[in-house]
Formats: structure tokens, C-alpha cells, sequence
DNA sequence: ACGGCTGATACT
DNA sequence: TAGTATCAG
């Protein structure tokens, strides 16, 4: 077969798909879209079923999962092919749907921190020692002097000298994002009210506004309104013509009229909407942003991104080939990488426009069925992805690099820095956990490395999991192993087993420990401790990924572990790195003085490093437990109502400056952080944070854990109903913020000696929320 | 082997 | 499933 690799000589026309396609629309029973040879993608869908998709797409993407996916080529012949987008019908043509997009988002958190740098060229840079930093996010002000993301702050003083570089927060000597994920959770809890929301990135979402849209539609058409919100007539209609003076009215009038096509007319409800949707984010958070209106996300998220700051663009049906012919196909959200550059080089196609000469079945062909006829679809405007519904991350993650000299080149190193990531990560899940009622199940290591004295293996680091066992000194510890046992694969048996290799072969470059497969805990039956028996073991299955060769970790499951593997790794000060533990020589550059090596050795130094407890305390969770109290995938994000109040992060109440923080309702966690005294049925969940008490950021969660000082484990078994607590110190009212199912959990807790509270209303927990007041 | 860090997704 | 790869910003 050379189709894969040779150029296209024929294809066939265009006609001959557009008369396929519009024969099975007619069975959709949709009008105008026939004007512009659009076609309704099922339609279009029928037709790549035809052609031999391999499972039926109908099936899979109505029922199952949702969202832009991806698949891998095929065919590999000739150059080779990356990983493609994959194609999703779409199920109505007519759907209203958003793109909200920040406006340099970082740089608002940050100027909205200190006001004073309102209206100034700012930036924010991380790791300001060499070259100034790089540069995470640049303001208005400071592009309109040519500061570009990605300079270094050096470069963007000498284009713009008046800039302000503010610097990203540092924590255990690496950036923390936290304030900006925290302030994207604001604008999530407001962004949310009004339909389907998907929170696509930390700084953006989509929305689903259909049925608003079409509820405005049928009740209140913005016909009848008197006035169309000014806002909204700040809107940027594409394909409406403006010329000069009566842009307003223009507008107004598409508003008004919207084409006298219903569908422009969702749009046009959904730019109403959008609209107050903005200014809502503007009045409670501050906040200005950008965002687009259309039929789908493709199209929502193309408009967003064309009229910034602080605008909104609308795309009409009727706008579609217009704003395809000559945009460039990097622009295209999937095709920013290898595969549009594949487009680029291997058919000539430099615009979406381009696309369209080639037939579905070439793009198939050359790019597999499936990415084949997405990019048949993108070329026409049609996507059928879907808004999901999901406000949350679905994993959480925390990595450094050691560029150049920074490279770690000894365990001990190793180790520290995982340390640090490693209690970022478990700071957060334990949010996430407090916050969402949450856990996650996975723990990755991921490493990036090279090899010193071997130049032609080009391995990669492998990544390792496990599954994750809460407490910080289980995630260190766990995480040191899985980059063993990494390590090992990576320098192969052959070196590991010369004990005396008295050269560091590898540097290690990056590492990242992450927390995924994080599922909601049901409330109910037996609540949250249900779910972290057992975990007393250390993870079976790290012994199993590390007993490949060299010594197998001690079965009975403690650290031992860490220690045998060491031994693997003969210890050599040969280089130039930091020495031992505790006594931390940055390694520098002449030319850097890194900055994140200063606050490392500050934060390494004042660490406490013991963990007070043994494993047994240590909280964790049983999968088979686990898995057989989850239902299936679809219960894994119940209950979206409550969610946003429950589940997001902090959200502002009000415009002034003080911000207070919604406490929502108190999870079960948060209701055993305010008890003096409990005692627990097996490992003390509490006990184990703790340990994290010594790190330097998360005050409210040192709070959480300091409150849980009294906590002891109980016996070592499972039962949940062998808890005891001390319910004179139980405050109802905390008792009535939990779901309730919880609650009635609690109460059945509590039956054998119930009486009056003693806690004061309020005073245990709200506190501990309370967002860093400054400014 | 410098843009750092974080997240999503799909496939094998 | 674990692991890899791609993409985005």
C-alpha cells in the first residue's frame, strides 16, 4: 500500500461528498446550513461509518465518553504520523456554546493582589535569578511594547523598561500555582451557574448554554427586551459588517433581529447571557475576560481568543467559511503541533480553508479514519465535542526541571526534591480531600534524565505508579521507590548490578510525582473511612515493578526498601552537586545563582524531617475496598448541584476588597478537624498530616492538622462502627452544614450519647478558610 | 539539555 | 493497567 505515504494525485470532488452528505441530512431536517454546503456531522457521521470505522462511533460517543480525544495512527509509512485528534459527531447543530478565556490571567491574580500595578506593564515571571526569569504571563500594557510570553524577564526590561515583573509564588523551592488555581476556582463558581460547565484549564472554560439560551428564547426573546445590555453590545458579530460610526446599532440589530434565523438567535441569547455572565466574574472577582459564542467548542474557543481583552466575539453559522478560508491551520486547536505541521509539509495546507479540497477519504487515508474525517469536519466548521460537565481536575500534579548544571545526580538529591514535591502533592490532595471529599488512587513518578558517559541510548526515564497511599511520608516514600525502580530500567541491570560503578551515569532533569484516578467518595453507608483501610502494607505492587532484578524490597512492607536501593546506588560525591542531606550546596551556574536553590536550601534546612508516626498510621485506601463501594464511571461526579458549592475551591462573596472565603457545606474531614478527641478505628487518617505541618505554605491545612493533634488510632481492624468520639464537642450546626447522607451518618455516630454542643458556631472551621488576607 | 509547570486525553 | 505520547498555554 503507498496511498500512506505518496502524494495525493486524485481525488474525489468535493461535489460528489457535499451531495453524499447532504443526502443523509436530509434526514436531520435542518435548512440553512444547506446554503453553505455545512453539513449536520451526523450526517457525516453516517458516511465515515461507511467507510469502515471500526466500531460504531454512534454508540461510543452518545454513550460513552465525550470530549476531543485522540488516536494514533494507523498506517506509519513514509514520514511519520502523530498522535491525531479523533472525530465526534455532532449532535445538534444548534447548541449554544462558550469559551470563557482569562485575560492574562496570572497577571490579574497578581494585580488584583497588589493594585498598585493596575494599568502598568506587568508581567509574571518564575525564578527571577537567571536571565530575570521566565516569563509565565504578560499583561496588556506590556505587549503593547512587544513583551511576548516566553522571553525572560531580561529580555522584556530591555523592551519595556518600566515593566513590573512580579514573581510567581514559591514554595518548597519550586513555583506554586496555587493562588491562581484558586482563583480560577471564583470565576469556575460563577462561570458554572448558568449551564454545563467544563473547566478546561486553569484559566478557562466552556460552557453549554443551550437550554438557557433556549429558555431566553422562548420566554424572553431579546426582541422584547427594552435594552440589550450594554455589555453585550459590545459584542463582536463576525461576518457583520462594521464600518465606522453606527457599530452599535449594528449590533443592536443583530440582536434584535439575529438574521431572523433561530439559530442566530440562540447565539444571540447566548451572548446575552455571556455577557452578564462576564460581568458578573468582572464585579465579584475582579477579573476581566474574554470569551466566544458559537455553535460548538471548536468555534467557541477560535472567538474567544479573537477579540482581547475583555471582549466577546460571536460566531454566526453563516460566519463559519468565511473565518476558515484564511486562518491559518496552526491556529486550529488541535493542529498548533506536529500534526498541522504535517499538514503544512506533507498536503500544502496552510489555511483550514485548504482543507477542504482534499476528500474525506484522502485525510483518512493519510491520516487515519478517525482524525480523517475530524479534519474533514474542522475544515467545515463542525465539532462535536461536548461540554463536560466536570469543575474539578482530574489529577493533580507537582514537578520541577534541574535544567543544565541544576541536573540531580545523586540519590540523596533525588530524594530531597521528591520530598518536595511530594508534600506539595499531598498538601493539595488533602485540599482536595477536604474540600471535594476526594481521593485519588494513583501515584505517578515521572522523571526526565540523561546519560552521562553513554551517548548513543536515548532512552527516556520510564514513568512508575502505584497506587497512592495518603500521608506525606507514604507519598515520599513511595515515590522514592517508584523512581528506583525507574532508575533501574533506565540504566539497565547491567550497571546496577556492578556495584562499582563509581561514576554517576545519569542526571536527572526534571521530576514530577502526580495523583490521578481520583474519585469522589460516596457518602453514605459507611462514609470516608471505609475507603482508607488497610494501608498499613506498603504498596505490593512497587515490590513487584522493582523486583525486576537486584534486591526485592523486604516483603514485610516497610521502608526497608529505600534503603536496599540505595545500596544499588553507590553514593559518590565525585559531583558537583549538593552534598548530603540537610546541608544543601546549590549548584550554580557562574552565570545563576538560582533562586530556587537558595529558598530550597532555606526551606531543606528548617524541615523537621522525622515523621512522627510509624506506617500504621498512615492513611491509605484499599482498592478492592474502593472499587467495590464506586459504582461505575458515572457515579464518579454525582451530584453537580452541590458540587459548586461543595466542591469548588474558595469563592468570593463580595466585590470588596476583603474577600471571604465560602465555606460550603463542611465535609466529614473537616467535621472531624474540629473535634479535640476522637478515636478512630484504625490508622488515624489525621495523624499522618500532620507530618506536613512542618511545610511551609498551606497554612489552613497546618490549622486542619493541628486541630487533629488529639486524634489516636484505635484498633487495627474495620470497623467503622467501632469509632468513638466525643459528642459534647460536636457543634450541631457543623452537624447540619454536611450532606445528608453524611450527616445521618454522623448522628449515627453519635446516637449512643448525644447532648448538647459546646462549640462554638462557626468558630472551628471558618477560620481555617480564610483566604491569606493581603491587600 | 532551558520556556516551567500543569493538566487532559488516547492508545497500546 | 501501566506507560507513552501529544497538545495547550
Amino acid at each position: 500500500m503507498d496511498e500512506g505515504s505518496k502524494k495525493f494525485t486524485a481525488f474525489s470532488t468535493p461535489q460528489g461528498h457535499y451531495s453524499l452528505k447532504c443526502h443523509a441530512y436530509g434526514a436531520s431536517a435542518k435548512g440553512p446550513l444547506l446554503s453553505l454546503g455545512f453539513v449536520a456531522s451526523f450526517a457525516n457521521f453516517v458516511h465515515s461509518r461507511d467507510r469502515k470505522t471500526k466500531r460504531s462511533r454512534i454508540e461510543g460517543d452518545c454513550g460513552g465518553k465525550r470530549g476531543a480525544g485522540f488516536h494514533s495512527s494507523p498506517e506509519t509509512r513514509g514520514t511519520e504520523i502523530p498522535k491525531m485528534p479523533v472525530a465526534r459527531p455532532e449532535i445538534s447543530d444548534s447548541r449554544v456554546i462558550a469559551h470563557v478565556d482569562m485575560d492574562c490571567f496570572y497577571v490579574q491574580v497578581e494585580q488584583r493582589k497588589q493594585p498598585s500595578l493596575r494599568g502598568q506593564p506587568t508581567a509574571v515571571v518564575q525564578y527571577n535569578s537567571w536571565k530575570g526569569g521566565g516569563l509565565i504571563a504578560v499583561g496588556y500594557e506590556a505587549r503593547a511594547y512587544g513583551v511576548k510570553r516566553s522571553m525572560r524577564g531580561d529580555e522584556a526590561k530591555k523592551v519595556c523598561p518600566a515593566i513590573q515583573l512580579v514573581q510567581v509564588p514559591v514554595g518548597r523551592g519550586k513555583a506554586d500555582l496555587t493562588v491562581y488555581r484558586d482563583a480560577g476556582s471564583e470565576v469556575v463558581s460563577i462561570l458554572s451557574s448558568k449551564g454545563r460547565c467544563e473547566r478546561a484549564s486553569i484559566d478557562e472554560v466552556y460552557l453549554d448554554l443551550t437550554e438557557a439560551a433556549e429558555t431566553m428564547l422562548a420566554e424572553n426573546p431579546p426582541e422584547s427586551l427594552e435594552a440589550i445590555g450594554e455589555e453585550a453590545l459590545k459584542s463582536h458579530i463576525l461576518g457583520l459588517h462594521l464600518d465606522g460610526a453606527d457599530n452599535r446599532d449594528r449590533v443592536r440589530e443583530w440582536f434584535l433581529m439575529s438574521n431572523a434565523d433561530r439559530r442566530d438567535k440562540l447565539l444571540a441569547c447566548g451572548a446575552l447571557i455571556v455577557a452578564e455572565l462576564r460581568l458578573e466574574v468582572l464585579k465579584e472577582t475582579e477579573f476581566t475576560c474574554s470569551a466566544g459564542i458559537a455553535h460548538n467548542k471548536m468555534l467557541a474557543k477560535l472567538a474567544s481568543g479573537m477579540n482581547k481583552p475583555a471582549q466577546q466575539t460571536v460566531v454566526p453559522s453563516s460566519s463559519v467559511k468565511e473565518l476558515l478560508k484564511s486562518l491559518a491551520i496552526k491556529k486550529m486547536k488541535q493542529l498548533g503541533g506536529k500534526l498541522g505541521t504535517s499538514l503544512q509539509v506533507d498536503l500544502g495546507v496552510n489555511t483550514v480553508g485548504d482543507l477542504l479540497q482534499f476528500s474525506e477519504e484522502k485525510l483518512q487515508d493519510r491520516y487515519g479514519i478517525n482524525t480523517g474525517t475530524w479534519l474533514w469536519n474542522i475544515a467545515r466548521g463542525i465539532c462535536g465535542d461536548e461540554v463536560e460537565g466536570r469543575l474539578l481536575p482530574k489529577s493533580h500534579g507537582s514537578g520541577k526541571t534541574f535544567p543544565g548544571r541544576q541536573a540531580l545526580k545523586k540519590i540523596s538529591t533525588v530524594q530531597k526534591w521528591l520530598n518536595e514535591l511530594c508534600s506539595e502533592l499531598s498538601e493539595r490532595l488533602l485540599r482536595d480531600l477536604e474540600q471535594n471529599k476526594r481521593i485519588a488512587r494513583t501515584l505517578t513518578l515521572h522523571a526526565s534524565a540523561y546519560k552521562l558517559n553513554d551517548s548513543e541510548s536515548v532512552k527516556k526515564f520510564p514513568s512508575k505508579s502505584c497506587s497512592l497511599r495518603y500521608g506525606i511520608a507514604k507519598i515520599q516514600e513511595d515515590a522514592l521507590n517508584l523512581f528506583h525502580a525507574g532508575l533501574r530500567e533506565y540504566v539497565g541491570v547491567y550497571h546496577v548490578r556492578m556495584k562499582e560503578t563509581k561514576q554517576h551515569e545519569w542526571a536527572i532533569t526534571g521530576l514530577s510525582v502526580s495523583a490521578s484516578k481520583i474519585v469522589v467518595i460516596p457518602s453514605g453507608t459507611n462514609s470516608i473511612m471505609k475507603y482508607f483501610h488497610h494501608q498499613n502494607q506498603t504498596c505490593a505492587e512497587l515490590n513487584d515493578v522493582c523486583t525486576q532484578d537486584a534486591a526485592p524490597f523486604s516483603s514485610s512492607g516497610t521502608r526497608s526498601s529505600v534503603g536496599l536501593n540505595l545500596a544499588n546506588y553507590p553514593e559518590n560525591d565525585v559531583f558537583e552537586e549538593e552534598t548530603r542531606f540537610g546541608s544543601v550546596v546549590p549548584c550554580l551556574g557562574p552565570d545563576g545563582d538560582e533562586i530556587e536553590d537558595d529558598v530550597y536550601t532555606n526551606e531543606a534546612v528548617g524541615k523537621k524531617d522525622p515523621p512522627f508516626f510509624g506506617e500504621e498510621q498512615s492513611l491509605g485506601l484499599q482498592e478492592d475496598t474502593l472499587s467495590s463501594c464506586l459504582g461505575s464511571e458515572t457515579d464518579l461526579e454525582p451530584k453537580l448541584a452541590q458540587s459548586k458549592m461543595d466542591f469548588l475551591g474558595p469563592r468570593l462573596q463580595s466585590e470588596k476588597k476583603k474577600r471571604k472565603v465560602e465555606k460550603g457545606s463542611s465535609s466529614i474531614l473537616r467535621f472531624f478537624g474540629t473535634q479535640d478527641s476522637c478515636s478512630f478505628p484504625e490508622h488515624a487518617i489525621l495523624k499522618t498530616f500532620q507530618e506536613s505541618g512542618a511545610s511551609s505554605s498551606g497554612k489552613s491545612l497546618q490549622k486542619i492538622q493541628q486541630t487533629m493533634t488529639g486524634i489516636t488510632p484505635g484498633m487495627c481492624n474495620s470497623r467503622t462502627d467501632a469509632w468513638s468520639y466525643k459528642s459534647d464537642e460536636i457543634d450541631p450546626s457543623v452537624l447540619n452544614e454536611l450532606p445528608p447522607e453524611v450527616q445521618a451518618e454522623v448522628r449515627a455516630w453519635m446516637q449512643p450519647q448525644k447532648r448538647a454542643n459546646i462549640v462554638k458556631k462557626g468558630s472551628s472551621i471558618d477560620h481555617y478558610f480564610s483566604p491569606t488576607t493581603n491587600s
